[in-house]
DNA sequence: GCGGATCAC
DNA sequence: TATGGTGATCCGC
């Protein structure tokens, strides 16, 4: 397992080894450069390395003395995290192998083998591992996976088909953890602490086993990762991808070990944006992370040197959520938004929002809700996007009362926003 | 309360 | 020719 998780982790996504990254780079830069998309995200980046620019100045400006007494502080915070560390409860995050892909393969068998994409020209949810070998991924344009893989397949998505075999892995997830945790369709955490000891099982054979039921049942494969905390099984689910699985140790040993080296992108919650900003900083891994953690106290918020701290050590995430009996997700928001051929037709416009005010209606109706606020989600066909938000003046789910609201919202924004290509 | 940004999948 | 949809969270007003 070592060796595959330093292998996976040297590329960047599970099924992406051997890809010629610097190919895979520049097909997608040359077919984007001249395009209305690079430009918005070119101003973006832009924005974000002006942030990071800010920052560093304002690391640049700490005394010495001043890095001290919160270096101080720091260890006494860490201390706390430290004594609070829990490596009784056993975790174990579940993640099918390219679900969607996989899905349409159990129904098209000669789909395994040949480059297979789920979507279309315009936009891709995910790959099978044939089409990975060519760099092709998640959220990737259709046409720029097709210039990388001329062979590649498109298939078309069916959420219901998903939602069937994601049911099917409930019901394996039920036997092992009856509290588990779905995420998403394709994943799920499990506390497995009292199976495996009212079974004398092992973690691992707990994880073999249920994975092995998931193949039988579903015939589909997953990878598990198994680790004291669900921060740390996720990253190990991901390490021996696909039909493979990881596991930490519940040794405060074993996890610095992992740590040391573990790219910080790695983690959950740390995207592009926070990777490149901490890599202004030559923070690179998470070792890097508790390292520096004196300058991460000093130039972060509260809430995420707390998030980033718990990071660096491991800790965070190993108690179960406290949810009285009887809880059910409470959703903060419900909403539709649809992408189409660019437009600055006022009436077309109008008609679209007041179809997907009917939708929302009939979602909240649904689920027995009501909203108090409405928002508008425009983007405008150079990709930029804005938002206009109004609070009623009671709650509704009349579709007559969202539509007027958004089309209120709307026509504030008349002489803004020009061409759209998206309303939400 | 609002609007932009970030992140996950 | 062509760059998604849904939901959550945080920050700075
Ligand atoms: N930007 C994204 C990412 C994912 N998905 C969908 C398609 C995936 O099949 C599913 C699960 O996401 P994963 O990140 O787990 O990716 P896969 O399961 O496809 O591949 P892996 O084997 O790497 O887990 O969610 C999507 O629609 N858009
Ligand atoms: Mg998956």
């Amino acid at each position: 397992p070592t060796s595959a998780f330093t292998n996976a982790f040297t590329n960047a996504k599970a099924g992406m080894e051997g890809v010629d990254r610097e190919m895979v780079k520049r097909v997608v830069h040359d077919m984007s450069v001249n395009s209305a998309h690079f430009a918005t995200e070119s101003r973006k980046e832009a924005a974000v390395e002006a942030k990071i620019l800010a920052m560093k100045k304002r690391a640049a400006s700490i005394r010495p003395s001043a890095l001290a007494t919160i270096k101080a502080a720091v260890d006494d915070r860490v201390a706390r995290m430290e004594a609070s560390r829990d490596l009784t409860k056993t975790w174990v995050h579940v993640d099918m192998d390219s679900f969607f892909a996989s899905v349409h393969i159990l129904e098209r068998p000669e789909l395994r083998d040949v480059p297979m994409a789920v979507g279309g020209m315009s936009m891709i949810s995910t790959a099978n591992y044939a089409a990975r070998k060519f760099g092709v991924r998640s959220a990737m344009p259709g046409f720029i996976a097709k210039k990388l893989c001329p062979q590649l397949v498109f298939v078309d998505s069916d959420f219901a088909k998903y939602k069937h075999y994601a049911s099917l892995t409930r019901e394996v997830f039920k036997e092992y953890d009856p509290q588990f945790d779905a995420g998403s369709l394709d994943e799920a955490y499990l506390e497995i602490s009292a199976y495996c000891a009212g079974k004398s099982m092992t973690p691992a054979d707990v994880a073999e086993a249920l994975r092995r039921e998931v193949r039988e049942k579903t015939k589909l494969t997953c990878s598990a990762g198994v680790a004291p905390t669900r921060r740390l099984a996720k990253v190990c689910s991901d390490a021996n991808k696909p039909d493979g699985q990881m596991v930490i140790e519940p040794t405060r040993d074993a996890v610095a070990a992992l740590l040391s080296s573990l790219p910080v992108r790695k983690i959950g919650g740390v995207g592009k944006v926070l990777d490149r900003t901490l890599a202004a900083f030559g923070i690179a891994t998470c070792g890097d992370l508790l390292r520096e953690r004196a300058l991460v106290v000093a130039l972060f918020s509260e809430v995420q040197s707390d998030f980033l701290l718990g990071v660096a050590i491991g800790v965070g995430g190993e108690a179960r959520p406290a949810r009285p009996p009887g809880w059910a997700p409470q959703r903060k928001s419900l909403s539709q938004e649809r992408t189409f051929a660019p437009t600055a037709d006022a009436r077309a416009l109008a008609a679209k929002i007041a179809a997907l005010a009917e939708e929302v209606a009939a979602g909240l109706a649904r689920e027995n809700l009501l909203t108090r606020t409405v928002t508008l989600k425009m983007k405008r066909a150079d990709f930029e996007v804005a938002q206009r938000q109004t609070s009623l003046p009671r709650p509704t789910n009349d579709a007559q009362t969202i539509s007027d609201a958004a089309l209120r919202l709307f026509r504030g924004e008349k002489n803004t926003h020009g061409s759209l290509r998206l309303l939400g």
